[in-house]
DNA sequence: CCTAATTTTTGACCTATATCAAAAACTATC
DNA sequence: GATAGTTTTTGATATAGGTCAAAAATTAGG
């Protein structure tokens, strides 16, 4: 791994908190650079998620199978964490797969390791804290605009939000990530 | 106050960390009880949301505006803190207005007290963070039932989770919760 | 490159739910 | 407990977006 990417990292936790020099260095000790190809399976609903990744580059989405379709929870891309969120914190398996979009870099934190972090450096459950906060917000937007809007609009509110990413997206994950069919996205394009 | 009522606070905290004689101290110097008759409105979108409150007993909603029409948001009850979340966290001004359906009956703590408590007791930063990953856990639920669902599906959904609750709401705003109009809320419970 | 596989688009038709309007059933207040 | 206000129900009609099916375009593998 390059020197210079885990900067990206540090960068990332200090928009949160003031890195110290020791949870730098316990960071620095704890995390693994690895890649995922195109395709590639990052988690699997049959087993409990035991590691956190933070996206360096790439993309990758979060999605479980209903009536034998895969429909998207949500896209990460660079400078997010992905995981299986309650199979994560709960030690549970729980219904969702991740895989990656394209070729994707992260960083790769273990939970035993994020545990220790948590009990030795209170900056952490800040960070948690905060960095939560931000997804939290994305959240309650998502659930407002997904009431009351047209196809349409949903769909131009994705563009905005996942401004940099959402041409990077095939069209039917999109709209499983809307809720509509995609036969409904594909017109919604057409007429623009 | 009657002495007892601060215990169900006490346990909502032990439900996830241990809460020490000091922090207790702390809390109870630090929290107001307060009542709010029903229809009261207990934050304005045009404020600063400078408190948040523990409903000991009650019931209230969190809604907003668009053309006209109050949206609802989420609604909470017992055991649960409500407060406009962007604008107490980032001390701004949001779209969200909270009022009392019920008599409510609450703890308050205002912002820069929970700001106190952060930097003294590490511990209730853990709080916020395991508190937060339950109510995240409900979100992505809440997220995932209103796509591809009916709008029965999404009313029996509703009943499900907010099974202690939903007979105290009025229908109409149940349905802008939803995302669905009343006459068709009206027309799903008419049938059964 | 060529072929197969996958993804996207287009077309025809249908259904769930929205909209508009008015009646009925509650609730609250004097 | 009569009156006014609010909330819920019922009815008639319209439409956005779903479903099913097949063609076109794009992507990937040998």
């Amino acid at each position: 791994m390059p020197v210079e990417t885990k900067e990206q990292l540090f960068r990332h936790f200090e928009s949160y908190i003031p890195l110290s020099d020791s949870l730098k260095k316990e960071l620095e000790d704890r995390i693994a650079f690895s890649t995922f190809k195109k395709g590639q399976e990052i988690h699997n609903a049959g087993k409990v998620c035991t590691e956190s990744h933070f996206i360096f580059q790439g993309l990758t989405r979060l999605y479980f199978l209903k009536d034998g379709k895969e429909i998207t929870e949500y896209f990460s891309s660079e400078g997010e964490w992905v995981n299986s969120p309650r199979s994560f914190t709960q030690r549970t398996t729980d219904i969702y797969y991740i895989e990656a979009l394209e070729t994707t870099e992260v960083f790769t934190l273990k939970v035993q390791d994020l545990v220790f972090l948590f009990d030795h450096f209170p900056e952490m459950e800040r960070y948690a804290r905060l960095s939560m906060n931000t997804v939290f917000g994305h959240f309650l937007e998502r659930i407002t605009s997904m009431r009351f809007t047209t196809a349409k609009e949903k769909y131009e509110h994705f563009c905005h939000t996942y401004h940099d990413i959402y041409h990077r997206i095939p069209l039917g994950m999109i709209a499983s990530y809307l809720g509509i069919t995609q036969e409904t996205l594909s017109r919604i394009r057409a007429e623009r």
